[in-house]
DNA sequence: CTATCTGCAAATAGTTTGCGTACTC
DNA sequence: GAGTACGCAAACTATTTGCAGATAG
């Protein structure tokens, strides 16, 4: 996860290697599951000149390259990581905003009975289940939510 | 669903009746998942002087009384319906766009697996899965997607 | 009659685009 | 040196808010 590498990888999907590109390729690897904004701001210092609009325009470029994938989890907009990533599942907590993955083999079911049901083909690396994490759903002060279950269990 | 009908939901929630809070609520049964613009279009010519920002407030309205929830479904925004409708399970299409909905039923392994790796409890009615619908999934002109299954089935 | 709701218009937030300069190859 | 990317600022879309008149209870 050098900058070396990066320029590589820029490289290999033809896509002209820069500072500012290289630079956010860096927070992917580094930040979660990082919206636009969070990797504006974990640049800041970093790069004081990096431009929002760069990093929407950037962003696009490395999706469009296959370098990069976004899912849209929540009412926060789409977040993004490197395609390279271990494909995952987002769960998405209605409590506290935090975004946990889990390995997409955990939805090999559910994808087998939709498609048997209807013939659709999920994309689970794609995809936001919102719910609560174990900590949310352990307290009892939040609203609705945790206190009735749809699925038991 | 009569007028009626929608009269005594908003009652029995303690809010006031009024034209536009009933259109919309009839908009929502009607509707499969619309957006606010959806419905807004959607009551153009029986209630033309219905505003946008009517259809915000009484979405917002609608939901803090229980009666109405969304989810968030792929880029467009959220999309609304009824609370009082059996939960369900939004697949929605990276192709063409349309939302399909499965008993919540169907995530039950997918659920009990989350729970057990990570505590996670989830909300599969609140949630979107994407993937390819059947007709999508067979077309091959389409991008990337439909080729590479990241599940097989 | 009082409290709340609605339509209108302006404000706000998030994202995209045009243009001239700077940088990569 | 040619073509692309960047920073800046303005445009655009989606959503929220303030206010005065209209409506529900």
């Amino acid at each position: 996860m050098t900058g070396g590498h990066w320029e590589l990888v820029l490289r290999d999907h033809g896509c002209r290697v820069t500072v500012q590109r290289v630079a956010i390729l860096g927070a992917l690897a580094e930040l979660r599951h990082p919206t636009v904004e969070a990797i504006h701001e974990h640049l800041r210092s970093a790069e004081p000149a990096l431009n929002l609009s760069t990093v929407y325009r950037t962003l696009s470029v490395l999706e469009d390259a296959g370098i990069v994938t976004h899912a849209h989890i929540g009412a926060r907009g789409p977040v993004y990581h490197l395609a390279a990533e271990a494909p995952h599942l987002h769960l998405s907590c209605l409590g506290c905003g935090r975004v946990v993955s889990v390995d997409v083999r955990a939805a090999a079911g559910l994808a087998a009975e939709v498609a048997a049901q209807t013939g659709f083909r999920i994309e689970p690396a794609h995809s936001a289940v919102y719910g609560w994490c174990a900590e949310c759903a352990a307290d009892t002060t939040l609203p609705a939510g945790p206190a009735a279950p749809i699925l038991g269990g």
